[in-house]
DNA sequence: AGCACGCCGACT
DNA sequence: GTCGGCGTGCTC
């Protein structure tokens, strides 16, 4: 038999099937397996996709070294889909399988140098041990070793290791009757004191057995060494049995809820839902919802029907939502049948979720976007929460949209997706509209109450506090008041840091990073100016870099700015930040909402991630400090995400009986994103946006695909992406827009300029085939330093 | 990707 | 001669 492997070098040339001999004594491997083979002098981890009986290779196959897991890790379901993606998103296979996986099951390589004559076996070089190669960077030891090499007094050994780790416990069972036992005790010498404390406990809590080490120590009080001396003697039994590592073991699992008793409008839907589950059609749902409207009340009794249909169900949800609150809402209603997957589980922990779905020992997986790929099996619904969320969008390779995995999916698994969102991305929307997906709505919010109320504040004519143009004296006022009454406040301020960019008001300087075409932003509480992009830091200037003036200043405000600002205008208020500096430490953005949920704090300032999901009842007050910090971003979906965060951030104030207010300060006032925000109205957003796109030529009305181009010399990309440009013009119909190329709206990236070309087309059948072959083609003049990305349906154009 | 192989100029 | 630097082509 021949295994047809995909093997792991994410590079052009080796993205295809290499095929091997499966040896005899590995002939349980199977389609999906992950392996360890031969390449060249190398040995690498690779992929079984494909078993077969002949091969037209010329040469002599070599042999699989191993199979590496008992089970394979990846389904059939997802060999299959690995192979559509890599091609529609133009990524390589074995990029698209590691990315299926847990980052543990990446493996790791290893060159160690081993000595073979004896002369070198006594040299000092090897009395330390292993040398690894890769880790050797002095040059006189690199041409040390090179020399023994060559007089083949030493060999280079190829390593591959896999990472993932069982994580194994010992357990101890009784082996011997009641009665043995207390037979045992009774012979037993009077000074055996710990021996005898452990028989007790033993022949009291008999029915207790077997227990893991570390409870048994606990309960009885003997240590491990009365533990052993028992093992010896035929008392216990002790085994190594695995252990799962579980992430949910502080959330209590208590009694299922009773469940909510749901509105006509969540009926309704659940009953079209429901329909679609039993009926096992893979029909899209949109379900629109305003802000507290119940969607997740209705995520939750669909995946009832489906267990109730023996079927298994997958929710994603963003990242940022997977807050403590919302996955001990689900564990409640589904207790153990659950797993979850996100970025803040460890390694070992994310493996162990990831083991027990594989198995099929849950019926209900939770996680953010690369949960899209849980080798769930038998499933019988989807579900995306907030779909219009650009975070389903992986925004490095492989690049692929985690809504476009589940409608894949779901028509593998014949089942039901649902899409859900209070302001669904124009794309969904209009698919709807099309009646590609069924538009279900949810028009009011669950407990009747009203959607708040929106103030917005016209920053151009307004009475400042404080010697920054930040907070209105309106909002400072709103502020206090609900301080006053003992509410909380949360403020959002969509960027971090103290200021967003130097400028020396003499020469016009603005200090940038060195590397990139971006401005530093000043960080008060680490004293630096920091690049948000590639990470660069250097110190604060005391004066100008270029004309040495002391007339500098740092503008634009950050949250850190904020935060000061507040304390100095609010000493009696207790405040927390939420932002990416603050929430870097595992666990801290928990410690955060937790101290808020406590009301430790009454205002919580924030980045954008404080604008989803949160549920905080004593939540009175929402103030957008500056609303305009995204809206003429150069990208075409500015407005719908500036609508979106708004939208957004505005729904997490009056969830409960107290009314809601929410200020928005903007510099735009009569911009419509803000304005259909203010009255929460997405149908007319969506109404007025469309004929924006409409007369703009973008998505939904057409696809787009972005082409970029980045090399070291900015000569070389521009010819570069010119001739694409003219090869591309050549080869598409007239109805096909294609701008650019012009340099990237950040025309520079950690020392790399970049150049893109957009493509807007309406039907090209051999777009896909066209954009592969410039990927082909750009392999040829890598060797200039050239790269090309594409990226189909890109959320950002900058 | 990263290795072997081959050709070339530079050095103990 | 021998060593290292780089271009080229291949990996089942």
């Amino acid at each position: 038999m021949i295994a047809q492997i995909i093997v792991d070098i994410a590079a052009k040339q080796t993205d295809r099937i290499f095929e091997y001999h499966i040896p005899n004594e590995l002939k349980e491997v199977a389609v999906g397996s992950r392996v360890f083979v031969p390449f060249g002098s190398r040995k690498l981890q690779g992929f079984v996709v494909g078993l077969s009986q002949t091969s037209k290779f010329q040469g002599k196959l070599k042999d699989l070294l191993l199979v590496v897991d008992e089970q394979p890790p990846l389904t059939t379901e997802l060999v299959d889909l690995s192979k559509i993606l890599a091609n529609e998103n133009f990524s390589y296979r074995i990029s698209i399988l590691k990315a299926m996986l847990p980052r543990v099951m990446r493996a790791n390589y290893r060159k160690i140098l081993t000595p073979i004559s004896d002369k070198a076996k006594r040299m000092p070089l090897f009395k330390r041990g292993l040398i690894d190669l890769t880790k050797v960077d002095d040059a006189k030891e690199v041409s040390f070793i090179h020399k023994l090499l060559r007089n083949h007094d030493a060999k280079i050994e190829y390593l591959v290791e896999n990472r993932a780790q069982v994580k194994m416990q010992n357990n101890y069972s009784l082996l011997l009757s009641k009665n043995e036992y207390i037979k045992i005790y009774e012979t037993l010498r009077q000074n055996a004191q710990k021996q005898k404390q452990l028989l007790i406990y033993i022949i009291e809590n008999f029915t207790k057995f077997p227990q893991k080490q570390v409870d048994l120590e606990q309960n009885s009080g003997v240590k491990i060494a009365t533990l052993t001396s028992a093992v010896k003697k035929g008392w216990l039994k002790k085994e190594l049995t695995e252990v799962y590592r579980d992430p949910l073991i502080d959330v209590a699992t208590s009694k299922s809820q009773q469940s909510i008793k749901l509105t006509v409008a969540q009926d309704e839907a659940l009953a079209k839902i429901n329909r679609a589950i039993d009926n096992q059609t893979a029909q899209t749902f949109l379900l629109e919802g305003v802000t507290g409207s119940g969607k997740t009340e209705v995520y939750l009794n669909a995946i009832s029907q489906a267990l109730t249909n023996d079927k298994n169900a997958l929710m994603l949800v963003p990242e940022i939502s997977l807050t403590p609150q919302m996955v001990a809402q689900v564990k409640q209603r589904f207790g153990q049948q659950i797993a979850v997957l996100h970025s803040g589980l460890s390694e070992g922990e994310l493996y162990d979720e990831w083991r027990r779905i594989r198995r099929g020992e849950v019926h209900v997986v939770v996680g953010a976007r690369s949960a899209i790929f849980a080798p769930l099996k038998n499933i019988g619904l989807i579900v995306i929460d907030e779909e219009h969320e650009s975070s389903y969008k992986q925004e490095d390779t492989p690049r692929y949209h985690a809504r476009d995995v589940a409608i894949w999916r779901s028509k593998y698994n014949s089942c039901p997706l649902i899409l859900g969102s209070a302001t669904p991305s124009l794309v969904s929307r209009a698919r709807a509209q099309k009646g590609v997906y069924q538009l279900l709505k949810l028009p009011e919010r669950a407990n009747k109450k009203s959607l708040p109320k929106v103030k917005i504040i016209d920053l151009k004519q307004t009475n400042f506090i404080g010697d920054q143009l930040d907070l209105s004296a309106q909002l400072l006022e709103a502020i206090k008041t609900r301080i006053a009454k003992k509410e909380q406040v949360i403020l959002l301020l969509n960027r971090r840091g103290y200021s967003s960019f130097m400028l020396c008001r003499d020469c016009g300087y603005v200090m940038k990073c060195p590397n990139c075409d971006l401005s530093l932003t000043m960080h008060k509480d680490t004293a630096k100016m920091q690049c948000h992009y590639c990470g660069y830091a250097t110190a604060i200037p005391q004066k100008c870099p270029n004309c040495q003036s002391l007339k500098i200043r740092f503008l634009g405000t950050g949250t850190q700015k904020v935060m000061q600002e507040l304390e100095t205008l609010l000493p009696a208020a207790r405040m927390l930040r939420m932002d990416v500096d603050t929430t870097r430490r595992k666990g801290a953005f928990k410690k955060i909402l937790d101290s808020f949920g406590h009301h430790e704090a009454d205002i919580l300032l924030g980045t954008q991630m404080i604008a989803k999901g949160l549920d905080f009842p004593n939540v009175t007050l929402v103030g957008v400090i500056n609303a305009d910090t995204g809206l003429w971003l150069p990208d075409y979906n500015a407005s719908e995400r500036t609508f979106e965060l708004l939208t957004q951030v505005a729904g997490r104030a009056g969830r409960a009986e107290k009314k809601g207010e929410v200020i928005i300060q903007t510099f735009n006032p009569d911009h419509y994103a803000i304005k259909f925000a203010q009255t929460q109205d997405y149908e007319r957003f969506y109404a007025y946006e469309m004929r924006m796109r409409h007369a703009g030529n973008y998505s939904p009305y057409f696809y787009t695909v972005l082409i970029s181009i980045a090399a070291k010399n900015e000569q070389n990309v521009a010819r570069e992406a010119f001739k694409i440009k003219n090869w591309l013009q050549q080869r598409l119909q007239r109805t096909t827009i294609i701008l650019g190329p012009a340099p990237s709206a950040v025309s520079r990236l950690k020392n790399q300029y970049y150049y893109q070309i957009l493509v807007k087309y309406k039907k090209e059948a051999n777009l896909n085939q066209l954009l592969h072959q410039i990927q082909d083609s750009a392999q040829k003049i890598k060797k200039y330093g050239l790269n090309i990305y594409i990226d189909n349906e890109p959320e950002h154009i900058i």
